[in-house]
DNA sequence: CTTATATTTAGTTATATAGCTAAATATAGT
DNA sequence: ACTATATTTAGCTATATAACTAAATATAAG
């Protein structure tokens, strides 16, 4: 039981949503996610060790960056139904727009810890 | 997006799941939870307060008695999945139990506020 | 009116959560 | 070695959450 009250406690935060709501879009490095949430560095690694925890995401190296994603089929088939209901958001609306004119070697050019 | 995370929230706390879990046995009055949840009486009707904002129970009056239910097919399906996964969880188990037990008239035997 | 059932409110306490800064650590690429 | 990307840690602050007690309120039944 304790392992899926987490993992409702780990969806019902904004920013932790938030970031599911963009890995349905694509897998996405951390600096990409950091361009989007008004969070720091130290903060969205905790968020995503906490969706970690509950296995909602996994990730994979590649090159310098960290490529999270939505772990499982099953986790992308039950949020992509949450999504669905929330077509009409505009944060996510506007989160989902930033992402798409990202990619990962703008980091770069930014300077966030 | 508020709406969902207020629902993630609602369902991520130890006592608001096992009402759940209990509801979905049967339909409850506040003094059968209270029978079985170890919380006082004002403690339990801030809880079903918030699964009642969220949409999650909902209740209706028989005589002097309140009861308390799953809102809606949608809610039930979807709570019925997850309790599959916790068939061997001793917590639930001994709810439900416990609820099996009890009746709404045996209530006026205890003293709970 | 009194009792039973339930909710609400005010006041309190303890713990959890989310965020920050700043420094340290880890790893891969150049 | 140095840089880029990311994580972790320690210390801090602010807010949220869950619980309690005790009293007040609401409603229906007897």
């Amino acid at each position: 039981m304790e392992k899926i009250i987490q993992k409702f406690k780990a969806m019902g935060d904004e920013n932790r949503f938030r970031i599911l709501m963009l890995l349905l879009e694509r897998p996405l490095c951390v600096c990409e996610l950091l361009e989007v949430l008004d969070i720091k560095g130290g903060t969205l690694s905790a968020h995503l060790k906490i969706l970690k925890n509950v296995d909602l995401i996994s990730h994979k190296k590649e090159g310098r960056w960290i490529i999270y994603s939505i772990s499982s089929n099953d986790n992308k088939k039950y949020l992509e139904k949450i999504e669905q209901e929330l077509e009409d958001n505009k944060i996510i609306q506007n989160d989902k727009m930033k992402i798409g004119k990202i990619s990962r070697e703008i980091c770069s050019t930014r300077n966030r810890l």
